[in-house]
DNA sequence: GTGAAAGCGCTAACAG
DNA sequence: CTGTTAGCGCTTTCAC
């Protein structure tokens, strides 16, 4: 490995100056720069990035936890993010806690040693307090964490909402909604309960179905939905997390439903899975996108000691499919 | 922040020391141990990873490189492998090429300057010779680069095969397949001219409908998928990847076919979309846990500079559903 | 314009 | 068992 002071002996010149050509900064004789530049060439020279970051005590790396990459939100968001991050020139760093249930520890870990710049927090979190002495930039998405921590995420109540109203318009009288909730900081809770407050409004009550929290696998929700329609065979309307909505209808074609003349089915969050099903389903869609550029703008932000706002909300919309 | 100085001017012992107590090497006496340990509490020191970085002149972490991470196969590879690899203490750092056409450069160079100790490649690269010059840890993952580069993939002949049986046993006639394939080093050529040929012997011709490559987004495939059935309206079978065979049983159901008497569907792949939709999709399964492992256990071999073997081939299987 | 020198924070020889 | 010392490879003052 060629370093700095061989391309600057093969170049006859000192190591500051070639540190100056690699960097575009200073002035550098035009003679020099070129002997320079032909010494990298020649010993193929490549700058040590660790060397760089020990200096500057940083390293462009944003750390990112999630329950799980492979859910399909997640899995959008963290693609996103990776986009709107590489404009400020930030690389991510994956975690899930789903399966390594010390992923959180072990990133905040990272923050603190600097291996990375910052966090995106996108877990639920059972330990609040990890983060009280963490004097870092931490972004929480989707959650509150405390009350110094900023957060965002979408217009949740707007979304309950909405799909209530699309119920109510639809002529649901028997809905269902399935949580998976751990406890009211979840922003979940939001849109769940203005589900329920928006129907109940119009003289409709909500059966809720309680799900366990922090499972994401199709075989989980399946069975859920085989439970959701034995305890509940005369619900007409399900509104849930886009998995186990498109779970529930699979439900409902064994039992030989007609959708959404029998029953009705919004989806929360309007992945592609809303739209790869056999149906196109209705859904409150989250703006991905959005949410992922705001969640980098306000990281980089924070690590730039700006001033940020606390709480960032991004309106959600609904997306009319074949089930509602 | 307090550096390893500072505990030791606390802790009254020298830096090697405190270090020695930190890396629970050689010996420490009690008492200088408890005094460290002391001040290390005190002064709530945490080691600064990038001096270990540059003096190891390692990261632990590996890049990984996937068209994109959103895609339900490569959100469950990236999944596993995370898993897999924290076994061995790595961290994964993750690059779509997807919307980001020089990730991969990126990640070569991020490799070079020592950001990163291996990488996982596992998109299609076009620019094979990118890789030419680099004599790191590089592990290909299903895909060939060049004949020093390990690959790991499926048996994808064999699953090819398999589909082709289950097409043929269920009096499939008119099969059409549906590729998204740029040249033969993709080992997604593998699969599907297993599957015509094995056809093809059986005296079946198979319909080769060719998409565009790289193309991940379901509104892509649902236009292929209306493409499909008006170009070839006689067709009693398709085959393909999991996202453009959901998108056609989409575009099966609004031309009333019943399925699977009319059509059959067979999907390769086997993510959890095909387990979703209104209909468990009959699928070939690539088995991603085992390829994850070992694909992370490959990297890390080639960074120990371990003897490793130059292909490694995982078996797969068929998982019948109700579409064939 | 350029070079010498200090130092980022840690580790590992090597004396003692 | 512990301290001194010399780097890891780069950046940046600060003289010249």
């Amino acid at each position: 490995m060629a370093s700095i002071r061989d391309v600057a002996k093969l170049a006859q010149v000192a190591p500051s100056t070639v540190s100056l050509v690699l960097n575009n900064k200073g002035y550098v004789s035009e003679v020099s720069r070129k002997k320079v530049l032909d010494a990298i060439e020649k010993l193929n020279y490549v700058p040590n990035e660790l060397a760089r970051n020990l200096y500057r005590n940083s390293t462009n790396i944003i750390g990112i936890i999630v329950p799980d990459v492979a859910h399909p939100f997640f899995g959008a968001f963290i693609g996103a993010l990776e986009i709107a991050l590489y404009k400020y020139n930030y690389k991510i760093m994956v975690c899930s806690t789903i399966e390594r249930e010390n992923a959180e520890h072990e990133i905040v870990d990272m923050l603190r040693r600097q291996m990375i710049d910052g966090i995106i927090m996108g877990c639920h979190s059972l330990e609040v307090d990890l983060y009280d002495n963490v004097n870092k930039p931490i972004v929480a998405f989707d959650r509150i964490i405390n009350n110094k921590i900023p957060i965002i995420r979408s217009d949740h109540e707007k979304g309950g909402r909405l799909a209530a109203q699309a119920m109510l318009k639809a002529g649901c009288k028997y809905p269902l909604q399935i949580t998976g909730i751990k406890n009211s900081s979840m922003s979940a809770y939001l849109h769940h309960s203005a589900f329920k407050d928006e129907l109940s409004r119009n003289g409709i009550e909500v059966i809720n179905y309680e799900m366990e929290w922090n499972k994401f696998d199709m075989n989980y929700f399946k069975r859920v939905a085989v439970d959701v329609f034995e305890k509940y065979p005369h619900i007409d309307g399900v509104y849930g997390a886009d998995m186990v909505v498109c779970a529930c209808l699979g439900e409902a074609r064994k039992r030989k439903l007609d959708i959404p003349k029998d029953i009705k089915f919004i989806a929360y969050d309007g992945t592609f899975i809303t739209e790869s099903s056999f149906y196109n389903i209705t859904a409150i869609v989250q703006p991905i996108n959005i949410l992922a550029q705001k969640t980098a703008q306000m990281i980089v932000s924070l690590i730039k000691n700006e001033n940020i706002e606390k709480e960032v909300i991004v309106p959600i919309s609904i997306r009319y499919g074949d089930t509602c």
